[in-house]
DNA sequence: TTAAATTCAGAATTATATTCAAAACATAAT
DNA sequence: ATTATGTTTTGAATATAATTCTGAATTTAA
């Protein structure tokens, strides 16, 4: 489930790395930066989403042009016995929910959730949210501004 | 530079979800799916990206193939003068930091981190963070295992 | 050192991207 | 209503790319 036994080498990661800033790079492109033959680097694409080092091509879409201008961190405390991990399941089938984490320290879950408006969060908090049980309790944080936001990972050189 | 302004329609919306779930699909199945013209397909497509409302095209690898398993989320208080933004604006530049938000209440800014392992985070806390004037105190929540994490949008019906 | 497995390049085929002109459609103004 | 204007769509043409396959080269392991 991890990234044990998975030995990623220098063409790989300038794949990756290719790849990262932009998913819909042309293989023959892909080809070309990688002075390699489009079939080889086709391979090596299919292998690493087989092996899931790439896990989805994605489309980030500005969240102002679908008003979606709310972020919002929330921390929980849950009362999932040890080891149970429910509660964060459950949150984690709410799409409004971007990231779900256990976090160490006094609260149990830290989760991010977008939404248009506070009005619409609210209302997120009162009919999903609530349906959860071993919720205990809530402490949320409204973003004000966001300065930067991607998941890009830094992608060695070797 | 918000989503004012922009008018999506039901296309545009379909355009979205289908490239927001896999940026990597092929101008001719998006065409299929929407039973339209090749052609016209591109020209929004070409708009949505000429008008921001498309940022980007990007690839989902899994971090632990890259040996990058811990996530950290760290606030701080910084010195900035109300209306300077500078130590965000230095903290986004690390290509670690992969959020950077200015949240309401007592702390400035709430940001995210993503690095290996824990001495690696120190290094970067050593290292980065205390080159940036004005941080006054740091509070670190380290992650223990993540559920969910994405960045996907709720894209309406129409 | 050989055998097996992996990776690669090149050619052939199939499919796709892109461009363009013309038609269709929508909008606003007269 | 009717014309004019601008936008969007289509369909055809052509340029480019994706994909598959085979054999050669390289690496790995026995």
């Amino acid at each position: 489930m991890n990234g044990i036994d998975i030995i990623l080498d220098k063409v790989d990661l300038s794949i990756l790395r290719l790849m990262q800033e932009n998913a819909r790079i042309s293989n023959a492109d892909l080809a070309r930066e990688l002075e390699m033959a489009p079939s080889a680097v086709l391979e090596r694409v299919k292998k690493l989403e087989q092996k899931s080092v790439i896990l989805q091509y994605t489309t980030r879409i500005n969240p102002g042009a679908l008003q979606q201008n709310l972020v919002a961190f929330i921390s929980m405390k849950a009362a999932d016995g040890l080891g149970s991990n429910n509660a964060a399941i459950e949150l984690a089938k709410i799409p409004e929910v971007q990231e779900v984490h256990c976090i160490a320290g006094d609260d149990c879950y830290l989760i991010k959730v977008r939404t248009s408006d506070s009005s619409t969060l609210m209302d997120l908090m009162r009919n999903s949210f609530s349906k959860i049980p071993n919720i205990l309790s809530t402490r949320t944080t409204i973003v004000l501004e966001t300065v930067k936001e991607q998941q890009q990972l830094v992608i060695p050189e070797k």
